[in-house]
DNA sequence: CTTTATTAATTACCTAGCTAACTAATTATA
DNA sequence: TATAATTAGTTAGCTAGGTAATTAATAAAG
């Protein structure tokens, strides 16, 4: 096994673990995060937007939505196809993600200050350039 | 939220899904060859040696490791320290991991075929230099 | 118009991470 | 040596990814 493949997988699961812990005070899981953060860009969105943002499959999606409406961070309401979900930020959500904001900033921050901005840069076009064929 | 962190992400779930494709000919999944990868390595490993080196739990190896002996890839027994499990491959492990490592080759180099040699160093050296305290 | 195909979302069930709380064996200490 | 602390592993239960199969609504084709 390619000792990229073996970092990459452990920096990512260092990477979720960290992030959790960054959201632990608001009661918020990374995924759930991020979730939040698409829709909030978007002001609102379909489920099918949001996993093909993310990319990753429908059911996830499906599953997070739901928790996350639970916990009170969503809204959601029936699109115009009856079919679709729409899916938008309580008021709860958009008076305290800022705040959550700041703690994934400060995270992130902190996971690549021994980075120069031209290698943040580079590692991201590095990854890019990596290739998305499915087999 | 700093897309490098959501290019990461995504590489990696897509790496996952695609690692997780390639080995599905041979009936495992992405983590058990992990696993079964560093013990072909080392011969033999006790479960706290394992957890270590892949930067996982302990209770993720556990089932894991259970999971595999179920199909009758590993085989254990108890360490001199009796606390201890010590996992190795079973006969049928070690006669077809060459077929699994061959299509795990062919999968990472498809990966990485659109990456120079200098290039893949660079993006480990890049993911190494990131911050790795726990805070 | 009716039937067929496609699409959005869901449900059920699997692997795979995590934490917290536990047991049993070993090591350190009083 | 008896007790306390540590260590190896497990169990239970959560989030989060995946696939396969299903339902309901819409779009396309006959």
């Amino acid at each position: 096994m390619n000792p990229l493949f073996h970092e990459l997988f452990q920096k990512t699961r260092f990477l979720n673990r960290e992030l959790n812990h960054a959201l632990k005070n608001h009661d918020l899981f990374a995924a759930q995060w991020t979730v939040l953060f698409c829709i909030q860009q978007q002001d609102e969105m379909t489920l099918t937007q949001i996993w093909k943002y993310l990319n990753v499959e429908a059911p996830t999606v499906t599953r997070t939505v739901n928790r996350l409406e639970e916990l009170g961070w969503l809204k959601t309401r029936e699109g115009k196809d009856r079919r679709e979900k729409v899916v938008s930020l309580s008021r709860m959500a958009k008076a305290e993600l800022p705040k959550v904001k700041e703690s994934v900033i400060q995270f992130e921050n902190r996971f690549l200050e021994s980075l120069t901005a031209e290698e943040q840069s580079l590692l991201m076009s590095l990854l890019k350039k990596t290739n998305k064929e499915r087999s």
